[in-house]
DNA sequence: AAATTCGCCAACCGCTCTCAG
DNA sequence: GCTGAGAGCGGTTGGCGAATT
């Protein structure tokens, strides 16, 4: 009641951000944290609807996000998932934290929504869905890299741009800085400097065989805290007091391939859920 | 080398849910 | 309890680069 309409379409940027733009919001957001999204278009001067804004925090700026190749224990995870949860992307997308709902959406509808169907082509009369997930990791799903060379698909170009930024400033107590700072902390993670690909956090804690990853996780949600993520919270909570549903259960199973026959279980016993099926 | 087609992905659209007034 | 705005989610699309002809 009495509130204002979300947001006044006459006069709003659309299309791709500018480097300039994400600044503006990242410096907004290192300041005030996430949330109340309607007023950062309003304060910041953006000329972006609060719902664009969200996005692009959401889906490349906010701390922790790792893209560009997915693991082949990823795509294993994401392929369990979608099987269980259907296209719940949010929900797939909470198990894996640094993956956001859309880059999941995007890569099940371009790569393994396209691999599924060729398999199951090639297996209907004879194979099922225990062999699909456990060749998960092998030449059935190679491991895909992403050549993106554009502005939006690089963390890396945003830090390095806001180091840019950071020289061309003559501004020491900008908030600039802060955002500099902490998109450079990113980078460690997103870059692989911190977390190396090949020994990535995922493999380790799909494997299980290292706890470490564990508390990788804790702190690297601790560390979103820090910088104002209400999710990375939710994470640090749910760790301080794990709940270990049907489905976590189910996932830390996976390493001694309980999961699969669980899996079986789940969808019925049939070959592959219908989920799966194209 | 140029034109055309294909594939990927960032971002938008519209719907639903939640919550404040 | 009702209404409407904000937030979140999933589906879809437009633009761009790569691959092919």
């Amino acid at each position: 009641m009495g509130r204002p309409p979300c947001c006044d379409k006459v006069g709003i940027k659309k299309g791709p951000w500018t480097p300039e733009e994400d600044i503006i919001l990242v410096s907004y957001i290192q300041d005030h944290g996430p949330g109340n999204w309607r007023s950062v278009p309003i304060n910041t001067g953006l000329m972006r609807c609060s719902k664009s804004c969200r996005l692009r925090w959401t889906n490349y700026l906010r701390p922790g996000i790792k893209r560009g190749n997915f693991t082949p224990h990823e795509e294993g995870m994401i392929i369990h998932l979608q099987s269980l949860l259907g296209n719940r992307w949010a929900a797939i997308a909470s198990y894996l934290p640094q993956r956001t709902d859309n880059d999941i959406k995007n890569y099940w509808n371009t790569h393994l929504k396209k691999k599924l169907k060729k398999y199951h082509q090639t297996t209907e009369n004879f194979g099922n869905c225990h062999d699909l997930m456990t060749t998960s990791n092998s030449s059935i799903f190679p491991t895909y890299s992403q050549t993106s060379s554009t502005y939006a698909s690089s963390t890396e170009n945003i830090s390095r741009l806001l180091e840019g930024w950071m020289r061309t400033s003559s501004s020491s107590s900008s908030p600039k800085h802060i955002a500099a700072a902490t998109m450079d902390q990113n980078n460690m993670i997103n870059s692989g400097s911190y977390v190396p690909a090949s020994h990535g956090v995922f493999e380790s804690m799909l494997s299980f065989d290292n706890l470490s990853s564990i508390a990788w996780e804790k702190s690297s949600a601790e560390s979103a805290i820090f910088n104002g993520d209400s999710e990375g919270k939710e994470r640090v909570e749910s760790h301080n007091n794990p709940p270990l549903s049907m489905l976590e259960k189910w996932l830390l199973d996976e390493a001694t391939g309980q999961a699969e026959e669980d899996l079986m279980e789940l969808s019925g016993g049939d070959q592959c859920s219908d989920s799966v099926i194209f």
